[in-house]
DNA sequence: GCCATGGCTAGTA
DNA sequence: GCCATGGCTAGTA
């Protein structure tokens, strides 16, 4: 496994549970940015015993990017709501369960804000 | 050629 | 929804 790969995987597995993040931004926390579409296919070979939360990565938009209608799909929806994340006909609410959402609760508790 | 992306636009309500 | 991109792979020569 390249360094890449260990860096977007390690990313990828530090997304706490009850939040997602793009692939973009998985990406750039590994220090790649602008390869949100190789973060989407190392997802696709993931290693056999490696435990990942695959299923925190969703595209920009908040959407999942699986086909809908597809079992992974499915399961990637099951998995979210399963911890809290509301998905609705599979969409997130990036502004309230993104990465960085917790910026914007800090924010709302500050005065002046 | 393919795609587990992303960004932007047109066109509706 | 559509198109531009980037990176990787299968399949041919």
């Amino acid at each position: 496994m390249n360094e890449a790969q260990e860096r977007i995987y390690a990313a990828i597995a530090a997304i706490p549970p009850g939040r997602v993040a793009s692939y973009g931004a998985i990406a750039a926390r590994a220090g790649l940015p602008g390869r949100a579409r190789l973060v989407g296919r190392l997802l696709g070979e993931v290693p056999d015993g490696m435990t990942l939360p695959w299923f925190r990565v969703l595209r920009a938009s908040g959407e999942v990017a699986l086909p809908r209608g597809s079992k992974g799909f499915r399961e990637q929806c099951r998995l979210l709501k399963a911890e809290g994340v509301e998905v609705k006909n599979g969409r997130v609410p990036l502004s309230r369960f993104g990465l960085d959402a917790d910026v914007d609760r800090v924010l709302w508790g500050m005065p002046g804000f």
